[in-house]
RNA sequence: GCUCUGGUAGUGUAGUCCGGCCAAUCAUAUUGCCUUCUCGAGGCAAUGACCGGGGUUCAAAUCCCCGCCGGAGCACCA
């Protein structure tokens, strides 16, 4: 019985049944888990970026979790930059853009975009006020000293400094009167809780390095990660919160400061770190940021580089990444991301747009090599492959015969026979193939090979650069009539984006010399 | 050392809370086959896993105990 067929059979005799099995369906394509205490419509996430430099694609992770959850729940994404380090940490003017570019990209649009470093007046609001609860006290103590005593069990002689002076001496901190390292507010804990990472921790400290936003360079008193999140957090309404392993203990350590203020914290989900294979970068911006500095990369966007910018360059939609990485679930563990899931996920959504032209090859070890077409007056004077073997709505391309390129590896043995695919049946004779009427039984006999060729009049001298590297070769004519930033498929060789017609000579090893016709960037097979 | 946290095929994931319908789902990968024109696309098929050992039970991936192996935190970084 066909499906259809059973669904009616179903509706007719038990129709609540058939209800319950559609419902069934509908939870099995939920990738992810169901948010814990989820109200549609009161879902609040956030994505809490460090400005220092565009993303990577392990980031894809949070606004495609966040976006996904989003959509599920009628809820709201708000993306808050957690740039409150001035110095180890150090924002990056540009990054600020850069990385709601990327967001953009992988198709989502935060409700709210904020910054911490706009709110400083905020966190020191709210550390006043935990400091009139008893929930904080200032510290000179060095941070080695602190953290001798701390691994103790011991508490600091400030812990039970009186509040006049606590307060007196956190107003000194925001106005500059102390260096870096001089002083500290610290949240009262549990100076002796089991896990010594709770004990005490420190909520603001000085830091001598101005801001590089304008708006904040004169302040000097800066709020660590958990305390300035666990107020923004609260402050914006946040519902659920994603983050990694490495944060693991901040929800125990704000707990506290949430018990202080009397305020319910948020649900917490936690995921392991993401690795990727493919790559011989390391996921971390910083080294990435390195390399392109000492010129191992050409930039952000290289294809060597594991980021957002470069797997866009190379045309893989942002959608596709999205989908591999909410395939990832929610895991604690680590997982590995294989890239050939994003090609298999880039392959569905492209293929069917991405009309199709040869590109010749011309690798060291496998060169391109040059032949005539002779004849006997019987062969056509062109190719005329389709566009699309899936849509002949499309039409065909033309592609003037004569001499022709073909890939070494493709040539047969002198005297045997190659399909030039679109074009018909040839015979290797040593140093011409020799065109042969023959129909296309012959391929389907087994002993004739289609191969992909481009003639070498008019061909368009290409650079495809690849994760391995650059690859030179020539594309076929009427390449030059698509558009740049069309995904196309050389066949036989891959998808692509055309990335640029008239690219200028770099310095590049092995780069653009300025003579190519066309620049391309491999996507996958 | 202290404190968290995890372990299902090559990879990711479903199932674990409430034991049976799980000789275990889906995707990807690999391999093979097919195609009046992509042998790196497409279609079809095959391959492949419950960390180990005990226990409870008629029945264990699922519950209990003991191991083994991972990951994270203990910053005046985020």
């Amino acid at each position: 019985m066909a499906e259809s067929e059973r669904r009616e059979r179903l509706a007719a005799v038990a129709p609540e049944r058939l209800a319950e099995l559609d419902a069934d369906d509908e939870a099995d394509e939920h990738v992810l888990p169901d948010l814990p205490n989820a109200e549609e419509g009161a879902v609040v996430m956030r994505a809490a970026p460090n400005p220092n430099g565009p993303w990577h694609i392990g980031h894809a992770r949070m606004p495609a979790v966040i976006g996904t959850y989003k959509e599920r729940y009628d809820g709201a994404f708000i993306c808050r930059f957690d740039d409150t380090d001035p110095e180890t940490k150090r924002p990056d003017l540009d990054a600020y853009d850069a990385i709601l570019e990327d967001i953009e990209y992988l198709g989502f649009e935060p409700d709210r975009v904020i910054r911490a470093s706009d709110r400083l007046e905020t966190y020191y609001d709210h550390a006043r006020e935990l400091i009139d609860r008893g929930g904080a006290y200032t510290c000179d103590l060095p941070a080695a000293e602190f953290s001798e005593l701390k691994n103790a069990g011991e508490p600091s002689p400030n812990r039970n400094t009186d509040p006049d002076t606590v307060r007196e001496e956190f107003e000194a901190m925001v106005d500059g009167e102390y260096d870096a390292g001089g002083m500290t507010l610290r949240v009262k804990t549990d100076i002796e809780h089991p896990n010594p990472a709770l004990r005490d921790w420190v909520a603001f400290r000085m830091i001598d390095t101005p801001h590089p936003r304008e708006t904040a360079a004169d302040y000097r008193c800066w709020p660590m990660l958990d305390f300035q999140s666990g107020i923004d957090d609260h402050l914006t309404g946040v519902t659920h919160i994603i983050r990694g392993i490495d944060l693991q203990d901040s929800a125990k350590r704000q707990r506290f400061v949430y018990d202080y203020f009397d305020w319910e914290y948020p649900e917490v989900l936690h995921w392991g770190h993401v690795q990727l294979d493919e790559y011989d970068v390391d996921l971390s911006t910083s080294t990435i940021k390195a390399l392109i500095d000492a010129g191992e990369l050409a930039g952000w966007d290289d294809p060597h580089a594991p980021t957002i910018r470069s797997v866009r360059r190379r045309g893989i939609r942002g959608a596709a990444l999205v989908d591999s990485m909410t395939e990832l679930g929610m895991s604690t563990s680590d997982v590995d991301l294989a890239m050939s899931s994003v090609y298999a996920n880039n392959r569905d959504r492209v293929d069917d747009d991405a009309n199709r032209y040869f590109l010749v090859r011309d690798r060291e070890d496998d060169p391109a090599v040059e032949l005539p077409v002779v004849d006997d007056a019987s062969a056509p004077d062109a190719g005329h492959p389709p566009r699309h073997p899936d849509h002949p709505d499309r039409g065909d391309r033309t592609i003037p015969a004569g001499r022709v390129v073909v890939e070494s590896s493709d040539l047969p043995p002198a005297g045997e026979r190659v399909w030039l695919k679109g074009f018909g049946c040839v015979r290797h004779d040593g140093d011409a193939l020799a065109f042969l009427d023959a129909d296309i039984n012959v391929v389907r006999e087994g002993d004739v090979n289609v191969v992909h060729w481009v003639p070498v009049d008019e061909s368009l001298r290409t650079l495809l650069r690849t994760v391995e590297g650059n690859v030179r070769g020539y594309a076929e004519p009427a390449v030059a009539a698509v558009d740049v930033d069309t995904v196309v498929q050389f066949e036989r060789v891959g998808f692509v984006r055309l990335d640029t017609f008239d690219a200028a000579a770099t310095d590049e090893p092995d780069g653009p010399d300025g003579d190519e016709d066309l620049v391309a960037y491999y996507a996958h097979p």
